[in-house]
DNA sequence: ATCCTGACCCAAG
DNA sequence: GCTTGGGCCAGGA
């Protein structure tokens, strides 16, 4: 736990950022979306490098959060480590489907990671 | 203030 | 290959 060990701990800092104005998710969404968006069509990326690239490694979750509020980003160009598709239900055959007309390739379950992931650097704008 | 759950990930077995 | 357990973040109940 890196907030402490104290039970709430980050229930609390999150208050206190809160009620000081500040909003700690903003600039951390807008860096996820400038990093989605720099993926081009035919390629993909994965929850945990788009995260890193945009300065917050161990925020994968927050980036498949972002993806299911965030309708107007390209979310079938993000699968999960190794190219597995995670999204649950009929999405899975509708981002392969997405994927699949954009040029993506397959092996078995998984995007064929070798040729499209789609290399990410850090603050790419 | 918990508790629960999810489009995650990694190391083990 | 698959399943488990542990870690991590955010939002809603």
């Amino acid at each position: 736990m890196i907030f402490g060990s104290e039970p709430g701990a980050r229930a609390k800092l999150k208050r206190q950022l809160i009620r000081s104005g500040m909003r700690p998710n903003d600039d951390r969404d807008a860096a996820f979306r400038r990093i989605i968006h720099s993926i081009p069509r035919g390629k993909v990326s994965t929850y945990g490098k788009v995260a890193a690239a945009a300065g917050y490694p161990l925020y994968h979750r927050a980036v498949a959060r972002l993806l299911r509020v965030d309708v107007a980003l390209p979310w079938h160009r993000i699968v999960g480590v190794g190219g597995q598709i995670k999204v649950p239900g009929a999405g899975a055959a509708e981002q392969r489907l997405r994927l699949q007309m954009e040029g993506v390739k397959f092996r078995g379950r998984r995007v064929d990671m070798e040729k499209y992931e789609y290399p990410l650097r850090p603050w790419d704008t």
